[in-house]
DNA sequence: TTTCTAAATCGGAATCATTCCTATTTACAA
DNA sequence: TTGTAAATAGGAATGATTCCGATTTAGAAA
C-alpha cells in the first residue's frame, strides 16, 4: 500500500483528509518498518506543534481497521507498519531499527490436521534478530 | 516441569522458600495455561491477604528468569504459564480460557537460508482460537 | 463564497499494567 | 536463639494508552 492509495482509500469511506492523517501515512509510507506511537509523535511534533496523543491512536487505529497499517506488539509496546496487502506472508523484524524482511513460509499448513478440533481464530509467526546493516554497526 | 521439580530448583540456586513461592508454583502447575498477573492475584488473595502487586512480579520475573515459567504477550498483557522443558515446541493458545495445545512444527528450519545474512536472536510462532470444550460453551 | 454541521482535534485527566522505593518482616544459616 | 541477607508490604511513580468535554475544521450544501 502506497501514500496514494491509503488517501484515495481514505476519501472513498468518507474519512476527512486532514493535513495530520496525510503526514502521518507518509511517514509510514517513508519508513518501512514497525514504530510506535511515539515514533510517530516525535516526527510529527516538527510539523504539528501540540499533536495530541488522541490524535495519534484514533488515526492509528482508523488506518489499522481499514487495513491500511498492520500491527504487532514488541516489548509491551504497539508497533505499526504499512499493510503489504499483496499476498499472505511474515517478517522478520529487526530489534534494532525495526525494519522488516518478508518471510514467505507460512507453517499453517502442516498445522490443520494437528487442531482438527480447535477454531483457528489467527496466527503470528515472527522472527526477531538483527538484519544486517544493523550488525554492522 | 512439575511443582517438587520447581522448588528443588528454588532451593538449589539458594532463594527462600516462602509460602508465597509455593502458592504461586501451586497455581501454574494446576491451571495448565497462560494466566496474567492479576489472575495470580486474585488466587493468592486468599490465602494470603493484602499480598503485593511487587511479590507477585518480582516472583514471576525470577521464574521466568529461572526457566521455571514461559511467558508471552496477549492483547497488551503478559501472560505466564509453566514451562515444558521437554523439547522445543509451539502452542495454540485458548482465546478463552487460556488453555494451551503443543504444536511441534516448527518452521524455523525452512527460512534459515531466507536469512542468511540475518542474525537471528528469537522467534514466535502462536496460534490462536478456542479449544474445543470453549466452542461447545 | 459563505454557512453549517458532523468529524476531527486538543488538552488534560483517567486508566491499567508494571516498576520502583523504603521500611518492615522473615527464612534459615550459624 | 540470634543475626542477617532476602523477601515482602504498601504505596508512589512510570509509561503506554484511553477517555472526555470543549474547540476547531474539512468539506458538503446553499
Amino acid at each position: 500500500m502506497n501514500l496514494k492509495e491509503a488517501m484515495n482509500l481514505l476519501k472513498d469511506k468518507g474519512y476527512k483528509a486532514t493535513g495530520k492523517r496525510k503526514d502521518i501515512l507518509a511517514y509510514f509510507a517513508d519508513v518501512d518498518g514497525y514504530r510506535t506511537a511515539k515514533d510517530l509523535i516525535t516526527y510529527l511534533e516538527d510539523n504539528h506543534e501540540g499533536i495530541s496523543f488522541d490524535t495519534i491512536y484514533r488515526n492509528l487505529h482508523l488506518y489499522n481497521e481499514m487495513g491500511i497499517l498492520e500491527t504487532t506488539e514488541l516489548n509491551g509496546e504497539r508497533h505499526f507498519r504499512m499493510n503489504c496487502t499483496t499476498h499472505h506472508h511474515h517478517h522478520f523484524i529487526c530489534n534494532e531499527c525495526g525494519k522488516t524482511k518478508e518471510i514467505d513460509v507460512c507453517p499453517m499448513d502442516e498445522v490443520q490436521q494437528t487442531l482438527a478440533n480447535y477454531a483457528i481464530e489467527g496466527h503470528k509467526f515472527e522472527i526477531y534478530g538483527l538484519c544486517p546493516t544493523c550488525q554492522s554497526v
